[in-house]
DNA sequence: ATTTTGTGTAAACAGAATGTTACCATGGAA
DNA sequence: TTCCATGGTAACATTCTGTTTACACAAAAT
């Protein structure tokens, strides 16, 4: 399966920071945005939902911390990942960062080759999953042959059916917001109908035969058996 | 759900820092092992199967890097996580570590409040599925699954009633006044009619089956078993 | 006892959200 | 080229939710 670029949102005051940091995690292949403070952190992390955000501790409007706590108390942000940036090289601040809900923390003055190996760390841990079929009741999904089956039968399904059942298939349970969906699986730029994402999973529906998408009106889908 | 305590070894060829370690994350109510060399850790982890190994980088026998590629390539620690510890400060070894597979990296000298928040933060980011479910008593509500339960009996609520119960739910036994209700729910702008915060409060005691929501007269409501 | 105030309940309605179908554009394969 | 799979849109159908209305009931106030 093909992998979406991962995307990561820098938060800092400071310009030469954020184009530096910008520039090394780019030139890695991340897609990266930026913020100047707090507030417009939180704004473009809900109009983006990144995979991680970079946010510096000490910045105008709020502060990192502040802004991680907002962010963790909404669902849509329990998985983002979150490194704080900080000057203060003290234990004090440090342990506040993680106790907070951040999973890492890095001190500047930044190596950006550090900072980089550390994001690249986060991802793998996440990413462990990757490429692992999802078994769920019945029905696995091997992204690898891109292959869903359902008691040994074999249903094929075209790239979005599949990253959109692979999406939903790879928390069961979990509710996923429709610009969720619609940033994992369109992407932040593509714009697409009201209609796409139901009639998609109304493909997904049709293919497998089996009930396994669950609609929440008004939040959006989720799968269960 | 009562959770197995973790285990973590450690493997360091100082006895001081096997101690220190030891002791502090034992405090934190995890279960801890000591290995005193690379060949050492190998086989205790073998033998432990720990959730989190804490590895110095510099050991007889095996240096912390060894250790951490040769379990890495089993499938068993595929999953474990793995603390580098160092006295190397600098940003050669620190990368090394990480590209090599460990989870995090700790430098020395150590500070046992760093390392104890720093292990803390490894297992949180794992464990994040429960993070935000409310359980009051047998009833639990799952904002991430829009699923209430009461004894493992699930119940489905539509949106504006899920909010209602969660918000209840959020501080049980305190009294919500209607005006907060409405502010909370509908948000300040929205101006709904008198009756519809009741029906809502009826909608949620029907489908709950249970009577948990108490009335206030002249006040509000408020969650209660 | 009567009125007033506050809440419970049922039914009905409007409109929002989603399901469904048919159709079009695109791009690769035959 | 033609064909076909894919992904997206538009238009309409359907379902469900949220809200109101109307009234019953209970408790408190008069």
């Amino acid at each position: 399966m093909e992998v979406r670029p991962k995307r990561i949102l820098i938060a800092d005051d400071e310009p030469d920071i954020l184009e530096i940091v910008s520039y090394n995690l780019g030139k890695e292949g991340y897609e990266t945005y930026t913020a100047k403070d707090g507030n417009e952190a939180i704004e473009r992390a809900k109009q983006l939902n990144p995979d991680l955000i970079i946010l510096d501790i000490m910045m105008p409007k709020k502060t990192g911390v502040e802004v991680c706590r907002i962010l963790r108390t909404q669902p849509l942000f329990q998985d983002t990942l979150i490194v704080f940036l900080t000057a203060l090289n003290d234990d004090a601040s440090h342990i506040k960062g993680l106790e907070t809900g951040a999973d890492d923390y890095v001190s500047k003055p930044i190596s950006p080759k550090v900072l980089v190996s550390r994001v690249n760390a986060l991802f793998r841990r996440i990413h462990k999953e990757d490429g692992k079929t999802l078994k769920i009741g019945n029905i696995s999904i091997d992204p690898v042959r891109f292959i869903v089956s359902i008691d040994e039968k074999e249903v094929m399904l075209a790239k979005k059916e599949f990253e959109l059942l692979f999406l939903l298939g790879s928390k069961p349970g979990r509710v996923f917001l429709r610009n969720e969906i619609l940033s994992q699986v369109w992407g932040t730029d593509v714009i697409v109908g009201d209609r796409t994402i139901d009639v998609h999973i109304r493909k997904v529906r049709q293919k497998l035969g089996v009930d396994c998408i669950t609609t929440v009106k008004g939040v959006g889908y989720k799968f269960e058996i």
